[in-house]
DNA sequence: CTTATTAAATGTTTTTCTTACACTAATTCA
DNA sequence: TGAATTAGTGTAAGAAAAACATTTAATAAG
C-alpha cells in the first residue's frame, strides 16, 4: 500500500483486513433459494458457508462484492445491494475480520453451471436453512427479513425472473416472501395499476395448457410512476 | 494485535483503516437539525464534517459508533443505527479508509453544552446542508433519505422529543420530514389508534395559552401491537 | 373582570383503496 | 370429443384515508 501521502494521524492507527460476503438469492418456480458454498480455506475448510472474499486495496465494497459473484456465478449485472456490516470481534476465529454483507438477486435459469460446479455450490429453500460458519446464518436471516421488506416496497422481485415473465409467476414470488396465498384477481390488477409492466404478445406454456401472457418490466414506466409522486406498495 | 492464532489464508490479505462517522439529528421544535463539527485533524483540518473516529481492535463498530457519540455529546443510549459503508478508493485523500457510516437520533434538550463547546459543534438545518469533508455531505443525504423513510413505518420520531411530549410536537417532526402540513385531527386520530402512546395528566404549556397534554411513548404497547399483526405507517 | 388571542381538541362525511368472492376461456392430453 | 388445468376477468362490501369547521381552555391585555 502506498503511505507515502499518508496522513500522520492516520499512520498510528490500527488496520483490520475486510471482507464482503454474499447472500445469493434466486427462485425456481416454487421457492425462493439461497446458493451456498463449500468453504475452500482454513478455519472450517470444507463447512457450508456464503461466498465471500477479502478485499484488495484497489476495489470498493460493491464493486469487490460484484467480483466474488461474477467469479462464482458467472454472471454480470446482477441486482446487488449493502446488507449491513458484520464486526464483532470474535465472529472469525481465523482472525479479527470486518465482513460486509451484500444481497444479490439472480435468475437462476443464467447461472453458469460450469462455475456452480467447480466453486461447489447448491441452492437451499429459504425457508430451511442449514448452519453455516461463523455468523453467516445470521446473515442470511437478516437479508431474508430486509429482502421481505424491500418486496413490498421496491419493484425487485423481477431480478428473480427472466426479463420476459408472467403474472402467475410473479404472483408466486410474493406468496412465498409472505408465506401465504394471494388472491389473484387483486394481485393482477394491483400490479397492473402501477403501469410498470408492458404485455409482449407471447405466452408462456410450461405452467398451463392455456399459457399465460408474458410481461417486461419496464425501468422507465416505473420512474415515471413514481415522478407522479405514487409509491409502488404491495 | 493478536496474530498467534491467525489463519496462513489470512495472513497473505491486505488490512484497512476502518472509521465510523455518525449523522446526529435533532429537533428543536422548528425543524430537523444536525450537528456538524470542526475536524480537527489533517487533512483539511478545521473544515466542517461528521463526527468520526477510526476503530480500535476492542470494540465491533456499533460500540465504536456509541462511543464517538458519547464522548462528543455526553448522551448515553441514544438510538443510533448503521447507514452503510462507503469504501471508495479516493475518498479519504490522508489514505484509503473504509468508513461505516451511523445515524442517531438525539434530544437536543440533553446535550451537554460542555462538550459542544469542546468539540466546536455546532447544529445546522436539515435543509440547508453546507458543504462538508470527503463524502460526508452524501452520508448525510443518504441519512436523511433513509431517515424519512423509516419515519413512516417505525415509531423512532420519539427519540428527537423529551420524554414527555404532545401531539402537536410529534405531528410536526413529521410535517419536517415530509415538507407538508398534515391534518391536526387525521394525525391524532392515527397516532392514537395504533394505542402506543400513554397520556399524562400534565400539561405543556410553552407553546400555548390552552397547554396540551402530556403523552409518553410504551415501548411495550408498541411490541403487542405489532404482535396482533398490525403495522406502524404513517 | 371582561374581552381578545392563541393553539388544542374533537366528529362526520366523502372518497379511495382493499378485500372477498365465482365463473368462463384457452389449450392440451387421453 | 371431453376431461383436466391454469389464465383471465368484474363487482359489491368493507375498511381506511382524506377533507373539512367549531368549540374549549388558558393567558394576556385593556
Amino acid at each position: 500500500m502506498n503511505t507515502s501521502n499518508t496522513s500522520a494521524e492516520y499512520i498510528k492507527q490500527e488496520k483490520f483486513l475486510v471482507a464482503v460476503d454474499c447472500i445469493i438469492f434466486g427462485f425456481d418456480t416454487e421457492s425462493i433459494k439461497l446458493l451456498l458454498f463449500k468453504r475452500r480455506v482454513e478455519p472450517l475448510k470444507g463447512s457450508l458457508s456464503l461466498i465471500g472474499s477479502f478485499i484488495k486495496n484497489d476495489l470498493n465494497l460493491n464493486d469487490s462484492a460484484k467480483q466474488v459473484l461474477e467469479e462464482s456465478t458467472g454472471l454480470k449485472d446482477i441486482f446487488l445491494k449493502e446488507l449491513r456490516t458484520y464486526s464483532n470481534i470474535d465472529r472469525d476465529p481465523g482472525n479479527r475480520v470486518i465482513s460486509v454483507a451484500h444481497y444479490a438477486l439472480i435468475r437462476i435459469n443464467e447461472l453458469d453451471i460450469k462455475n456452480v460446479e467447480e466453486y461447489d455450490a447448491h441452492w437451499y429453500d429459504f425457508n430451511d436453512i442449514p448452519d453455516l460458519i461463523f455468523d453467516h446464518k445470521q446473515m442470511v436471516e437478516d437479508a431474508i427479513y430486509r429482502l421481505r421488506d424491500e418486496a413490498r416496497r421496491e419493484p425487485i422481485c423481477f431480478n428473480l425472473l427472466p426479463e420476459e415473465f408472467t403474472i402467475p409467476q410473479l404472483q408466486s414470488i410474493y406468496e412465498c416472501f409472505y408465506q401465504r396465498n394471494l388472491d389473484s384477481r387483486n394481485f393482477r390488477k394491483k400490479i397492473l395499476s402501477f403501469d410498470i409492466l408492458t404485455k409482449t404478445d407471447k405466452k408462456d406454456k410450461t405452467a398451463s395448457k392455456k399459457g399465460a401472457f408474458l410481461y417486461v418490466y419496464d425501468k422507465e414506466k416505473f420512474d415515471s410512476f413514481i415522478a407522479k409522486g405514487n409509491r409502488f406498495q404491495l
